[in-house]
DNA sequence: ATAATATGCAGGCAAATACCTGCATGTCAA
DNA sequence: TTGACATGCAGGTATTTGCCTGCATATTAT
């Protein structure tokens, strides 16, 4: 997994929202996507290529027609790699910050 | 929870660096975190400005020192937020995917 | 008081980003 | 085959980003 590239695809609402829609109905082509986006059919393609790079989704031509599907593995990787870690401290690092604020 | 303003704020390798640094040693100043970045101090400071912002690094003034603090919670926020969401229909998602890759 | 230390503030610059328009290609259906 | 439709490719531009340097301010220690 290459962690710059998966948070990277993340840190945009476009991309965010387009892997809701493909949540919601998952296989959408470009066009039904471009639907949902209020922005020229180029942009939202550019934006799934870089979900694509970032193995967030998954393209299958079928015709002249393009198919996405999510890949949910790096979101999963995502959680193991950076939310559990501070998970298991998160009471401690709590503490550490409300001790401090409260002027030790 | 300002979604953008956090994946915006881990959408970078030098802020990820320095949650890790905190996760280490929590509450370190500027100068301390400094050490370990190869890069100059003010760059530091615009990184951990915007790790405030997204509410993912809180501070304490002691001094002439700036003390610099882990938030978890908005970490906690994204996972049930965007990981828990395509957790919970992950092994469908990626039943979807592998049945179009292999052609149906 | 003065020097050393820790951080803040302002501005400048190159690269990356997120849009766009215009045209080309490939596929389906009449 | 030909027209309509879905997508690909190329390039142009304004904004944002990430880095820097130079100078200012505030605190501690001698």
């Amino acid at each position: 997994m290459d962690a710059d590239k998966v948070f990277k695809a993340l840190g945009d609402a476009t991309r965010r929202r387009l892997l809701d829609l493909l949540c919601e109905n998952n296989g959408q082509t470009l066009g039904q996507l471009c639907e949902n986006l209020d922005m020229a059919r180029q942009s939202a393609t550019q934006h799934l290529e870089i979900l694509e790079a970032a193995n967030l989704v998954s393209t299958v031509k079928r015709g002249r027609e393009k198919l996405h599907f999510i890949n949910p593995v790096p979101l999963h990787d995502v959680y193991e790699r950076w939310v559990r870690k501070f998970e298991r401290g998160r009471l401690s690092l709590l503490h550490d910050l409300k001790r401090e604020l409260e002027g030790e």
